[in-house]
DNA sequence: GGTTATGTTATTTC
DNA sequence: AGAAATAACATAAC
């Protein structure tokens, strides 16, 4: 469950435990020094894209769902676990996932204007970024965390989907303004798709995404791997323009 | 049993 | 050296 909104779900989710101390950690990564967490204060939670940051007071623990990456809450999954923190009042566990231990200042590791969640997220200097990678095609480009951090294959679909835009179009084909629409587009779906797990209804949230037919014509979606990146890409050939090199 | 899937990183190859 | 392709990892559902 690793798209940015689900991760944000995941920190409120857990927020109850801020203020609280370890009492004990497990699980079998190695990449956690364990009795330097032992013992700290939960002090704060953030996201950062699609990693989840447990800060301590002098260290924090970064989650990082991957593909497969699940979790649970009071309570336990039947599988290996990856990492257990036990708190005063409960329990976190973490399975397939990827954990790191930080002790650099987050500041100097993030840069928070990347993250579609963000309230810092600089629209402008994604657009510029975008712009650096003029050869893409823009299902590639959405999916790059360092542009767009949070964004992943679902929030893709149905950002290109509402802009109309066919996944396959290269970026230097795109009008600026439609680039803009676009990166505005996945912080509306970003929050979208949070609201819809905060509802609980995320089942009806998607409109193309891991669908059969275009919502707008009734036509079947085409379903392809596309791009450099080879991802599912769920769109309908007729409502969304393939944008193609401007010539003369 | 094969395929597919909300992702990223390490390694190999050119 | 550095970009680009490939492998690797993890797990459940159809």
């Amino acid at each position: 469950m690793p798209e940015g909104p689900q991760m944000v779900f995941v920190k409120e989710q857990t927020e109850q435990f801020i203020g609280q101390v370890v009492l004990e950690v497990k699980g079998k990564t190695r990449n956690i020094p364990f009795d330097l967490v032992k013992g700290q204060e939960l002090t704060q939670i953030k996201t950062f894209g699609k990693e989840i940051l447990f800060c301590f007071q002098e260290n924090v623990v970064r989650v990082h769902l991957m593909f497969f990456g699940k979790y649970a809450i009071n309570g336990e999954v039947n599988r290996p676990l990856e990492l257990g923190l036990s708190f005063e009042d409960g329990d976190l566990n973490f399975y397939a996932c990827d954990c790191r231990y930080l002790q650099e200042p987050l500041e100097r590791m993030y840069d928070w204007s990347t993250d579609v969640l963000s309230e810092s997220f600089d629209q402008e200097k994604a657009l510029q970024k975008l712009m650096r990678q003029p050869t893409q095609l823009i299902c590639d480009a959405l999916l790059d965390q360092n542009i767009l951090a949070g964004v992943g294959n679902g929030i893709k679909n149905e950002v290109l989907f509402r802009a109309r835009l066919h996944p396959e179009s290269q970026v230097d084909h795109i009008p600026e303004a439609i680039l803009r629409s676009i990166i505005q587009e996945c912080v509306t779906q970003s929050f979208r798709y949070l609201d819809s797990k905060r509802e609980g209804t995320v089942k009806e949230h998607w409109l193309v995404y891991q669908q059969k037919e275009c919502p707008r014509d009734h036509l079947p979606l085409r379903k392809e791997k596309i791009g450099k990146g080879q991802r599912s890409g769920y769109f309908c050939e007729k409502c969304q323009v393939l944008f193609h090199p401007v010539t003369g």
